[in-house]
DNA sequence: TTTACTAAGTTGATTTTTTTAACCTAGTAT
DNA sequence: ATACTAGGTTAAAAAAATCAACTTAGTAAA
């Protein structure tokens, strides 16, 4: 595995992964159902299928998809996530409300489906489960297992 | 501007402003404190020089950072964020998150500075405040304004 | 006052990635 | 028999990124 970035960083690593172009993309049409390659080809419009192709590889090389035949005859696979992937929701989540928020034309909006309300990202412990305002989030070295 | 992702998706459409090759980190080191171009350059070691001339006119273009004359003899620029980029902080944090779960060395963790504990990403209700489980998260199209 | 060094880049050549376009193999459908 | 679809592969061309050298303006040291 030739990395992109060699630093010592998460973000850095975790681009690493999903960082090339399409990647993101692909794996969030897969998460929204278009589970077979044309139907994500499709509904990306103008990725090509040697691309396409590239990357469903290398992202099942990496555990982020697994493949099934769902029929023998003819053929037929589909694409599905594994737990390694869906975990990136909240990143698609994130992008999202980024674009609500800034871009020229939005198309999507995250809404609390009880109330239609906008929903908003916020920081909660894991233990206590309370929200942790901004200020008191701290990025912190983690030592790590070899 | 040529447009990468021809879609109508705002995970798309952000990943076309933020979402080329270094962009995001380059951000990065600009938010965690390294304004100036070679302390951006020495931190992400490997980018070239014209790459990161290159991403930090583009930024500068999008509004993402603006540049500032820190000394004027000798000339010197810093560069700094604005509400845009910094908006982007979920991002960043969903990523190391991701990072933290799934890669095999893990760099950096987010606690809460006030118990110590692993910071978990949650949703709330913009106006109830309420945090909100993931299955009652819903994407609605948004109609745009021209 | 020549030499070396730093910040903040630019320029041009090479290499790597992506895109474009054509092709292929089964199987289906008309 | 002909056309069409799913799920790709191959080769060539174009675009993007990397590598290496160079620039300009100022500072510092001998």
């Amino acid at each position: 595995m030739k990395e992109r970035y060699p630093l010592p960083c998460n973000i850095a690593q975790t681009l690493n992964i999903v960082g090339d172009r399409w990647t993101l993309l692909i794996i969030h049409e897969i998460l929204v159902g278009n589970t077979t390659f044309n139907d994500i080809k499709h509904n990306l419009e103008t990725i090509s299928a040697n691309l396409l192709s590239t990357r469903l590889k290398a992202l099942e090389q990496q555990g982020m998809i697994v493949s099934e035949l769902y029929s023998k005859h003819p053929p037929r696979y589909q694409y599905a996530l594994t737990k390694k992937s869906k975990d990136l929701e909240p990143v698609f989540h994130a992008l999202l409300l980024w674009g609500r928020e800034h871009l020229d034309t939005c198309y999507k909006a995250l809404v609390n489906s009880d109330t239609g309300n906008d929903v908003e990202i916020g920081y909660y412990d894991q233990k206590t489960g309370e929200r942790i305002p901004q200020e008191h989030l701290s990025v912190i070295p983690y030592e790590h297992q070899t």
